[in-house]
RNA sequence: GCGCCUGUGGCGAAAUUGGUAGACGCGCCAGACUUAGGAUCUGGUAAUGCGAAUUGUGCAGGUUCGAGUCCUGUCAGGCGCACCA
């Protein structure tokens, strides 16, 4: 009987489907383990052999886990709402609504034809209301706190009030935009709209007014992540500056705690590392420093405060407050024109110059630790949203203080012995302080620094200015708040109107606030959101949810929030709908959350490092607080699979002429190389008549061969269709079936590694299932060949070698190294012509999560009723591994020092000369007291002394 | 500039974690069966050499009886952050 891959997949395929198999409820009695694949954007494109790398690796993982006895959560959905679900609906000019459905059926399709064992079940979709309920129900809850920094914990907005109306400010330690300060009397006589607008300080979910990063070509706003070098992640289109209202997300309060976190999470360094970068702590000092001739002061933020002494200049970030504050009449000309040319240039002109432009303010500032004043400048290369968008400038030892210092001409001193700056500041922190104060120089304050190394000046520094109350040690956080508005169609709508002008939230009994079905879902260049064109539906909500708040003024032109949410508002929390994805009560249901608690596994690709699994992150923190989510981290193990590339083919055309020449001969011609559609070509070599087919202009194509073949040349690129180079997993299942699919992926290489997909290899993963089926089934007749208690030795010896070797390796994903076992195992069984039941038995379990498929068939043809999932995962035998052994006693000087077990393919003979011949061991293990030795041919491997 | 990761045959990669380097697969070579082979099976395949043998894990040192593995330096490639004070 032959290996029948197609028949054979689709019953397996179906008996799946009918009996449920992979569906899962809590069950108490069961150990939990809850795998999750990041959930794909439902693109247009469909499935290419790349996707499906990680939900194979995790599948395996879950179906491993199952037959370990855990009750495994492995769900799927999609991520449908967003931008690129909308761009592709507006390139194909269509209603993202259908688009995104038509995709996710395609997606489906795809994805079933591989043998995943989802519990589909439990799908969700972001656009679904159902499910997007939960996401406005979340930021209801975040408009609804703040972040308590003595605590360490969001709380409800509530308690921040009756605070207020005690003490005002004065216990409060809040994450807040600004530092404010008013008294219990100040809070009760400001009017309810000027609480609010206190209040939109602590929120953690706050209407702010800031600088944006605006994206013209796609009509919205773009969160930092999503920009790029200036330019939009989607569609690589230029970003620009704007300031602008929009709904945040006070992920900044969440930093240290986001940072604290990756200590006990198991992912890798290298995306932790990501993740602590884009936080971005740092440890400094702010000092303040007070304006000569008057009684201002501003604050600067630095992590040299050793550096005090070689302050030169002051700079302020022309977007900053203190430069209207600052510029003395005769330069604010000046000052005006540089501030509004600075404004006109983009992000990614102002990266790409590394010139330093700036202009004086005419003020000047005394430096506390010398009495000097230095001039306060404005330039754009200090930011305003960083620190306190102020400096003190060291030009001797930081290079763009230096650079200025030179454009400018304005003085460098040096404080570290033996420094040399005439050329380059000296930026090392590294050396001995000197010059602090300057010797030629009368000391202003009883405070020296000279002889110190930095590190210990900094903390001189540090203590000297906040015992003398010259400012404070400070952390500064590189982590900025989450824009949380998108001026587009396509996302969920944030449940809020405005009551003259002030913004509030639906009530939670109105949720979901649907979003509305419109024709005109474009979005426009100056930012005007498509939802304003549903004034039906936002009058109809308004009627319907707000009832006894009804003095709505009826001229408000449009009563609801315009905006919609970003992206990653629906993927943020979606791993905790899983567990409960049909409850209408709640996001999940506490119980049946502290039973699954948090993703134990968790696949995807390192692109979302800064963005989905920071917003997660802080997401599941929040919920965390206030009990929402029992784990205080979402992901507890993260595995980064890498990309699948492309591996393009080439034709050689001779120049001129419709003739195509070989790889190998191409050198004797003027060629072009012109990319070929890669399912023409197998093994490199290119089908003559389908190329001819391929493209009308090819159809008098001559050819120039070598060997009777054309021979295509190759390279490794971008999976792309402009590349011919797109793989279909459709394809490759048709051909050799989902179980070689499933292999080859995993064989190809360990999976958080980036290598191209390279169709030649398939054959041998093929191979080895036909090799694996012709053991039960003799390839001439329909006999099989499966008998009871058959069993040789070497039967066993072969299959616990493989036992032991599967076992350890799907533990740390090392499944190309299971699969080369399984390759050798059967190899072994052939050649020993195995015939016994229990071994099969065992070999069939073992294969079930990488071969789903052909392991069912092979575990009812053994004689089983139940599914393989269900197996139990063999545990090796390890008495059938040991070698036989001689000993063989090894003796230096006469004297009987240790004894070897000598395994049986080594002579008695060779180890004895081997051992005596090692000169240097002998002298080595002189007087010393052996414990063990381990031999292998020709070498004394390992010797253990105490 | 700062930080992280990776360098092993023609290719994808293994290496019991400091112990026979190159398992397994692809490709290639030879053979078998074939009218045929882009099917199947068998054997070979790091380099140099007829051979014995020698050299081999980016490069240069070091530790060790022993290093692909650990340490120092260096080069190359990839990724992240970046006028972040």
């Amino acid at each position: 009987m032959e290996y029948k891959f197609i028949d054979l997949e689709k019953k397996w395929r179906q008996r799946w489907a009918e009996q449920k198999t992979y569906q899962v409820e809590v069950d108490y009695n069961k150990p939990k383990y809850y795998v999750l694949n990041m959930f794909p954007y439902p693109s247009g494109a469909g499935l290419h052999v790349g996707h499906p790398l990680g939900y194979i690796a995790s599948d395996i993982y879950a179906r491993y886990k199952r037959m370990k006895g855990f009750n495994v959560l492995n769900p799927m959905g999609y991520d449908a709402y967003g931008l690129p679900a909308e761009q592709y609906a507006i390139q194909t000019g269509q209603h993202p609504a259908v688009t995104t459905e038509k995709n996710i059926n395609r997606y489906r399709e795809q994805l079933d034809k591989i043998g995943f064992c989802f519990d589909w079940n439990r799908e969700v979709r972001t656009c679904d209301p159902d499910y997007y309920h939960w996401t406005q129900w979340a930021f209801e809850k975040m408009f609804d706190s703040y972040y308590d920094n003595d605590q360490q914990s969001a709380r409800p907005i509530s308690e921040l009030v009756a605070t207020f109306e005690v003490s005002g400010t004065t216990n409060v330690h809040a994450a807040g935009t600004q530092e404010l300060t008013f008294s219990a009397d100040d809070w009760k006589q400001m009017t309810e709209q000027e609480q609010n607008q206190v209040l939109m300080n602590y929120r953690i979910a706050y209407l702010g007014e800031m600088m944006v990063n605006w994206c013209p070509k796609l009509g919205t706003v773009l969160a930092n992540d999503e920009v790029v070098e200036g330019l939009s992640v989607r569609g690589g289109y230029p970003v620009v500056q704007k300031k602008m209202k929009q709904w945040c997300l006070r992920v900044s309060a969440y930093a240290q705690r986001l940072l604290d976190g990756l200590d006990h999470i198991d992912w890798s360094d290298s995306i932790k590392e990501t993740q602590r970068n884009w936080i971005g702590r740092s440890e400094g000092t702010e000092v303040e420093f007070s304006v000569k001739d008057s009684d201002k002061t501003f604050t600067i933020f630095t992590t040299r405060a050793d550096t005090m002494f070689g302050v030169t200049f002051m700079v302020l970030a022309p977007e900053s407050e203190l430069v209207e504050q600052l510029t003395t009449a005769d330069q604010a000309e000046a000052v005006k024109a540089y501030v509004e040319k600075t404004k006109k240039r983009t992000e990614r002109e102002r990266i790409a110059s590394s010139e330093k432009t700036g202009v004086f303010t005419g003020s000047y500032a005394i430096n506390p630790f010398t009495g000097e004043a230095v001039p306060i400048w404005v330039s754009d290369y200090v930011l305003a949203g960083y620190g306190t968008g102020a400096i003190m400038a060291v030009p001797a030892h930081d290079s763009r203080d230096y650079a200025f210092a030179k454009t400018f001409g304005l003085p460098i001193i040096p404080l570290i012995e033996g420094c040399d700056v005439s050329e380059e500041s000296f930026d090392a922190k590294e050396g001995i302080v000197t010059n602090s104060p300057r010797a030629d120089v009368k000391p202003y304050i009883d405070f020296s620094l000279n002889g110190l190394t930095i590190k210990e000046a900094i903390a001189a520094t540090k203590e000297y200015v906040s015992t003398h109350h010259l400012g404070r040690i400070k952390v500064n956080y590189r982590l900025r708040d989450a824009i949380f508005s998108r001026q587009r169609y396509w996302g969920e709508p944030f449940p809020v109107y405005y009551d003259h002008g002030q913004p509030r939230m639906i009530s939670e009994e109105c949720l979901p606030l649907e979003l509305p079905a419109v024709d005109k879902f474009l979005p426009t260049e100056t930012g005007e959101p498509p939802l304003g064109n549903a004034t039906k539906w936002a009058w109809d909500t308004i009627n319907k949810c707000i009832t006894e708040n009804s003095n709505i003024d009826e001229k408000t032109v449009f009563p609801l929030e315009l905006n919609t949410m970003p992206g990653f508002a629906g993927s943020s929390a979606y791993y905790l709908r899983y567990m409960d994805s049909k409850n209408k009560q709640a996001l999940v249901d506490q119980k049946v959350d502290e039973y699954w608690r948090s993703v134990d596994l968790y696949i995807g690709g390192t692109e979302h490092a800064t963005g989905h699994l920071i917003y997660s992150r802080f997401w599941n923190k929040f919920l965390h607080d206030y009990g929402w989510s029992c784990e205080e981290e979402p992901f507890q193990k993260l595995v980064n699979q890498g990309m699948i590339q492309g591996r393009s083919n080439f034709v050689y055309r001779i120049q001129g002429t419709n003739c195509f020449v070989s790889y190998g001969l191409k050198d004797q011609y003027d060629v072009t190389p012109i990319h070929v559609d890669v399912n023409i070509v197998s093994n490199d070599q290119l089908d003559v008549d389908a190329f001819k087919k391929w493209r009308p202009e090819y159809q008098d194509a001559e050819f120039i061969l070598e060997n009777g073949k054309y021979i295509c040349g190759w390279a490794i690129e971008k999976m792309s269709k402009s590349m011919y180079n797109v793989v279909n997993p459709d394809h490759i299942v048709e051909k050799y079936g989902a179980d070689t699919l499933r292999l080859y992926e995993m064989f190809l290489g360990p999976i958080n590694l980036s290598k191209p997909w390279d169709s030649n290899g398939i054959d041998g993963c093929s191979r080895f299932l036909r090799k694996l089926w012709n053991l039960f089934w003799n390839r001439n007749s329909d006999t099989f060949l499966i008998q009871e208690g058959t069993a040789t030795p070497d039967n066993l010896k072969s299959i616990n070698k493989l036992i032991q070797k599967v076992t350890q390796d799907i533990e740390v994903f090392s499944y190309n190294t299971s699969i080369s076992a399984f390759m050798i195992c059967v190899g072994e069984l052939t050649q020993q012509k195995c015939t016994d039941k229990g071994v099969m038995e065992q070999l069939v379990t073992l294969l079930a999560p990488f071969a789903p498929h052909i392991a069912e068939e092979l575990w009812e043809q053994l004689g089983h009723k139940t599914t393989v999932c269900d197996a139990t995962w063999p545990v090796c035998d390890e008495s059938y591994l040991k070698e036989d052994s001689e000993t063989l006693s090894v003796s230096f000087n006469g004297k009987t020092r240790f004894t070897i077990d000598l395994p049986t393919d080594i002579s008695k003979e060779d180890a004895q000369k081997t051992v005596l011949d090692a000169e240097a061991s002998k002298k080595y293990l002189e007087g010393k007291q052996i414990v063990k030795v381990i031999v292998v041919p020709h070498r004394i491997i390992n010797i253990v002394i105490k």
